[in-house]
DNA sequence: GAACAAATATACCGATTGGTATATTATTAT
DNA sequence: ATAATAATATACCAATCGGTATATTTGTTC
């Protein structure tokens, strides 16, 4: 009695073969020849499954981010005060080689960098993990200020996109450069952005 | 009595005629037709003055990352002071709409997230622009200390990565969600960041 | 286990990819 | 002005691109 169907596992085991690829290589790098390699399924296997190569980008999109956010999440659930809570975002991203992170890096640099100016639906989705995202950090914010964990005059929004920029950009001059001295310098001027709001 | 050859121009031609599109679409997704419509040249002529697409991808980053630079040169030479000088990076990259910024956005956060995983070569170029742009901030910043302007016991480093990062960063997040309020709150950020470097 | 349906594989499509050998045209030096 | 040279255009290459129609295999239901 297997409630779930044979095509929904293919689906899934495509995505979970190809994620990585399409992080590593972008939309218009990988090829349905890459997809086969990595599945050892045909075309007409994942044609069967996928609508077009675009569907299957979404779904490795979708993947990659619950990836993320799942080691956030599950860090997240281990603290209790708000402020240790955005301390997560120092912790984990700085000792991200410790988790599994998805292969290629952040997909939401990945992913907005590529299709910016290119691809719509995949900037959409690139576009709504970082307004989620934003949200998420604003809530901590706002729940710090109600509990008096933070001071009351600080801007939520402006916080959490000035902490999100600082973790992306951080994130593209480290891959690019290979030195990891830069990740550490950046993640301690965001640890300390946070311990600053502290009341 | 053309002392600049025939070749030099059409090379220079191409440059300026696909640094855009590079920018925009990346190395993956521009063609070789990409650049022969753009140039109304043929794949013999731009073959002829270049040895294949990556040697005009690596002309064209140079390109844009040279138009970035001689921007920023330009309004730091109407200032004084170090601390002025950061601030341009403010006023410049905020009013980014009022200066002739490369086509695509940040020729170093769009090269640099292509490439980091896949193209050794023009990755080094992002990379290279990344230390040198780093090296400029440090070198502020020290002179900045010199002139008793700056704090003396400011990481110039960590300053210069982390100012670097907020911009990278949120040039990604603003062009993503196509919200320029975004822009604002980080550069605001930024500002506080450098003038809270005053002695 | 037979009949049916669903999923996968095979074989192919025209278009486009980056690149090249060669013919033609434009430039330059004499 | 002419001859040599340099630059550009033409015509082509095999390989690969994303995608599809159809045959074959597999899973499911009775």
């Amino acid at each position: 009695m297997n409630k779930i169907s044979k095509s929904e596992r293919t689906r899934e085991f495509i995505i979970e073969r190809t994620a990585g690829i399409f992080n590593t290589k972008g939309y218009a790098g990988t090829s349905m020849a890459d997809l086969t390699n990595a599945t050892k399924l045909t075309k007409g296997s994942i044609y069967g499954n996928f609508e077009n190569k675009e569907e299957v980008a979404l779904a490795a999109f979708d993947h990659n981010w619950k990836t993320v956010q799942d080691i956030v999440k599950s860090e997240m659930a281990k603290k209790t005060t708000n402020m240790e809570q955005l301390l997560v975002y120092v912790s984990t991203y700085e000792g991200f080689f410790k988790y599994p992170f998805p292969v290629g890096g952040c997909p939401i640099l990945n992913t907005a960098t590529e299709s910016d100016d290119t691809h719509p639906a995949l900037r959409k989705r690139a576009a709504d993990a970082l307004i989620s995202w934003k949200n998420a950090i604003v809530r901590l914010v706002d729940r710090g200020i109600s509990a008096g964990e933070i001071k009351p005059e600080t801007d939520a929004e402006q916080m959490a996109l000035t902490i999100m920029a600082m973790i992306e950009g951080v994130i593209m001059i480290t891959k690019a450069t290979g030195n990891t001295n830069y990740w550490h310098k950046v993640m301690r001027s965001v640890e300390q952005l946070i311990l600053d709001l502290a009341v």
